[in-house]
DNA sequence: AGTTGTGAAGAAATTCACAGCG
DNA sequence: CGCTGTGAATTTCTTCACAACT
């Protein structure tokens, strides 16, 4: 009984409360341990993984301590030791159900993105509103009626919110209705929902937006023509 | 003489350093803003603004005290006012040029993606390096080769960069070199750049996988079948 | 009276720096 | 000897609470 990851779920490892900003890297240490491994190192430092990973390897350090899984002192983490903690820690030893919602240009271009599968994702349904796209194939998923989103034969875990910001709201809410757990929202628009439904916020503008500010700041911090070179 | 926003430009009004935690909560505050005005209001309490755009009353008026122009004690903010304060601080006025690279099935679905115009962002090209896709149209653009973006007749500003993770850091050293300000990253990879460019990743398999470590944690939270209801 | 703007307090996140271990 | 794990110091962000102003 010193397993702790015994049924390859979360179990016991999740006790403390660990905040969403570090929740929200470990992802991409996921990715990172990932891509080092696969070129067949087993081992990697927390400098090298940090660095890698856009991040200090102090922070780096403190998060990782947060899963239990301690490295290994004067050698670093085990890539595969590392890559399975970060896996089970963020749930995703059972693929995730994930479906979307709105079949648009944005909608169709996500349910083709290759990045779920490997990720721990499964893309399992698509949904629409929309008469003319319902029956339609994208992919190898049929479009369905948004109202059959609560009685699908799988539970969906996770959606993707692909529609526009009129639509999201009233979608947000059959999605919480039939359970759903998480939101990932392309709609511009800040979603109310129950506290069992997580909501993360993907917006394009606004990134858009954020960069546009440091570039034009930049423009005026050298008024001449060029900086030097 | 007296006039701050003379030129349309920010001119003044960047004094401090602004955190970049604000600066990414301003393009909300214009949506929400423009949201408001579109209904007819004329003012607006830091209250509602908050709520309506996902924060606490406090912190908006924090962010919005950086900017320079007051709201009116007892009254608000004037929705006209602060749109257009926000727009200018965020270097919107004049609008930005932006590229996509990628012209798969997202960069397509994002060359058609609505939300640019009116939000002052201008697409004005699309990139890829596939000899099969340059040429094709997308939408009023024409996929153009990669190479041409050094000498493109109109200065690209922003680069959203939506290739596999394979090509970006090649596809943001053209990017840079072209005189880039900023790239909103898609691909799964911290991208090295010079700091003449600032990148911002948005990356949704992470963003998912935050969401399954919340809902696998309810899930062991409340083991038994249904919640109540 | 009503609502903003803002110091001061409090909370949270990050970095430092080094003890502890392999 | 090298690298992790972590308390303490530091910095950053958020909230509080109220004076200032219309």
């Amino acid at each position: 009984m010193g397993e702790i990851l015994s049924a390859g779920s979360i179990e016991g490892v999740v006790r403390k409360d660990v905040p969403e900003r570090v929740i929200s890297r470990l992802p991409i240490y996921l990715q990172t341990v990932e891509t080092i491994a696969a070129t067949g190192q087993t081992t990697v430092s927390s400098e090298t993984l940090a660095t890698r990973s856009g991040v200090s390897p102090s922070i780096l350090r403190k998060d990782l301590s947060q899963l239990g899984r301690p490295g290994r002192r004067g050698v670093g983490y085990s890539c595969q030791d590392l890559a399975a903690t970060l896996r089970s820690f963020l749930g995703l030893d059972r693929a995730q159900n994930v479906a979307i919602i709105g079949a648009g240009r944005l909608g169709s271009a996500l349910a083709d993105y290759a990045g779920f599968r490997g990720r721990g994702l499964r893309l399992s349904a698509i949904f629409d509103i929309d008469a003319a796209k319902i029956g339609t194939t994208i992919g190898s998923l049929t479009v369905t009626d948004l109202a059959e989103l609560a009685a699908w034969d799988e539970d969906i875990d996770l959606v993707v919110m692909a529609v526009p910001a009129s639509a999201a709201p009233a979608a947000a809410a059959i999605a919480a209705d039939a359970g759903v757990r998480g939101i990932l929202n392309f709609a511009p628009t800040v979603l109310e929902t129950p506290d069992t439904v997580r909501v993360r916020q993907v917006d394009l503008a606004s990134e858009l937006q954020v960069l546009a500010y440091y570039s034009a700041l930049d423009s005026h911090a050298g008024t001449s023509e060029e900086h030097s070179n």
